[in-house]
DNA sequence: AATGAATGAGATTTCATTCAT
DNA sequence: TATGAATGAAATCTCATTCAT
């Protein structure tokens, strides 16, 4: 797990920021060095090449990844309540840092190269398989209903999660992600709720402490 | 509804094929002009310049998918048949060009031109429109479950419908695209139907002559 | 003296046109055929190739200088009056044409070929000898003054044509050049004037049946 | 009043000796760049495009005019001794730098792009306003005559003073612009002196030291 | 007489990267 | 750690011209 310097951090936030608002076209080491203030030669004393820094920002997203899915599944707590979790996990990261989810949903953007997409690849089955396990344990304990195989449960999940982020994103994120994400993740509880336990469903849960604290340690650490 | 030369439609299905090769990065006059074995020059009598080749994509792709959705709309179908034609339909629609699911899933890579993501909107919103129609149809028929608003559920079927095409690019194409969607789809009749009126699901629908041919002949006059 | 076919002047005018409004870079074959509304391989009908174009604008303009110069040598006036035609025919030409002043005080255009630039010294030539012979005439009848080398005043009297037919252009015609020109006609009589002879300055001038004619003549007939 | 570099003050200097020799046509990045032995990219580390090149030429010589202007006018001297000035000057400058006559009197060259015509003018005003200033203050010493407007008589002096450097840059530098332009000056201060007092021509006052070193010192630092 | 299609040459400009300092 | 200057490669696009029809 790579640690990366100040000035690395910076030029791969300002990656991040150049690719969210004007494509992939626009990052270039001119750009970024711009963006930064500093001359082009000086990126190369940070990262090799370019390709370096992509990777740095892929790197840097699934490491973050990575440790929310580890705290998710640490949690105590019931396997609906675990898929919530995740559910508003990436909305908040999202909501904060706009940029990532114009980055980390466009996959295509780093198709040209095989180091690149490989990435990209284990990125979406890190969260994928996470929401898998997930429904797994639901369907064990009677929580989430039975009739419908796992992938597909997680497949349905994750398509409408990204979509909705997509279509935040193609508004210019004019509307409340987090809002929006809220009635969704209530849609898709009734969805793939088991018919026999239902559950009140709780409007209360963003507010308790123990998850909205979590929810913000995944941000400030990513 | 512009329609196009020989050649500007030759120079379409180059461009998609390079974009979903090789990403748009490299879709390059020259490689344009290579794959068609003629000079870069010769490209710009058919289009003013590079910008005008995506958007004669993207207005293509526009073109055919109104025409689908007008036809679907139009066929003497349950909702739930409708849905299932349009779900189909995408399907086949990619599975018989592979390339333009790589383009036109891959909204990101025109979101450099005000014209261009425009023009991607606007699709976008075509079909999830379609889909939001024919949803709310069902709701009214009793097919479709009335307890999830009906703009909650297009976006969660869209959602799937856009993430099981994502994978299947991302997995190099390396499966039945239209046999996995056949299985979605039946996971997601599932969840969406109304619980009084349960419908025995009919797999022989994609055999049927009628709703085949119906989709064949959208492939082939887009 | 060649003679020009209908497209030729078409082609021809166009270019003057081309060639005033928008500078000698924007004259391209392109923008002649979409000006004249045919195809550029039509052009080649016409003219062997661009420099024939621009050879056939000199000459054309040559042409009709020489005629004009004739004309005016072979009528039976003062110096001081046939001077004054020259003037006044100058300033009714690219009156008229306005294209034309900005291409024929552009010899620049021109230099970068032996042949152009030729054509051009010769047309300079022309007027200027024109306007010394008048003024060796002038001075031989005590019309004009002697303690100035015919030379000298040729030379001032052809710069401030010229620069006020330049500034004319400069303006974006906003002014009179007829007008104007009148004025700049009586303050150079006044300067050259043999001071013995003091003739009263005849403002009928311009209206006299027989110089109006000519001058007319001469633009027409070019 | 913007400085340039030492790079970009050879990139201006390399431009207008490239104009000069082969016309606008020629001044190609590439011509640019092989004159000065360095790659054409390299051009655009000094200058952002080739557009900010060309202004550059003509804001360079618009703060050379108009220093010397500045100093014309605060010398305590007759109004006809600075309108000589003014004349020598030009010449000169000419003399020394014969390719930016050729580029400075051929405003058509910068038509094409509104705020290189502009400057342009602004050049040309530049000049002609002092000029006028000068004659109107000789017009009230009794120096110039009064019958003729002070317009006219510097619209005549300007056009004179244009067309002599014209003819000189057509004929290929190939008679002494100061010679013929010193021959031009007696011939207009004929012209233009006030009747009443007639003053002995000073042909010694080009060498005068004060007057040729004051020139000296325009050249030299424009 | 005219055109659609094409092309070689070349224009301007951008890019990632290097090097000397 | 940073920069100014530079570059080879390549991108988009324009130009005058040709050729088959």
């Amino acid at each position: 797990m790579t640690t990366f310097t100040e000035r690395q951090k910076e030029i791969i936030n300002v990656s991040i920021k150049l690719i969210a608002e004007k494509g992939i076209q626009q990052l270039t080491i001119k750009n970024i060095s711009k963006s930064l203030g500093i001359s082009e030669p000086a990126i190369y004393r940070h990262f090799e090449n370019k390709l370096d820094i992509l990777l740095a920002i892929l790197s840097n997203f699934k490491n973050s990844s990575k440790a929310a899915i580890k705290r998710i599944h640490s949690v105590d707590r019931s396997a609906i309540e675990q898929i919530e979790m995740m559910f508003l996990t990436h909305f908040k990261r999202f909501a904060e840092k706009p940029a990532l989810a114009a980055v980390l949903f466009s996959e295509e953007i780093f198709q040209n190269d095989k180091r690149l997409s490989a990435q990209v690849s284990t990125i979406m089955k890190l969260s994928q398989q996470a929401m898998s396990t997930l429904i797994k344990k639901g369907q064990g304990n009677n929580e989430i209903r039975k009739d419908i195989p796992e992938e597909q449960l997680s497949l349905i999940i994750m398509g409408a999660l990204r979509l909705i982020v997509k279509k935040w994103k193609l508004s210019n994120f004019s509307f409340d992600l987090e809002k929006e994400g809220g009635k969704l993740w209530k849609s898709i509880i009734k969805l793939i709720e088991s018919a026999k336990k239902k559950r009140p469903f709780r409007t209360d849960l963003m507010d308790r402490t123990d998850l909205h604290s979590f929810i913000q340690y995944e941000i400030k650490n990513p």
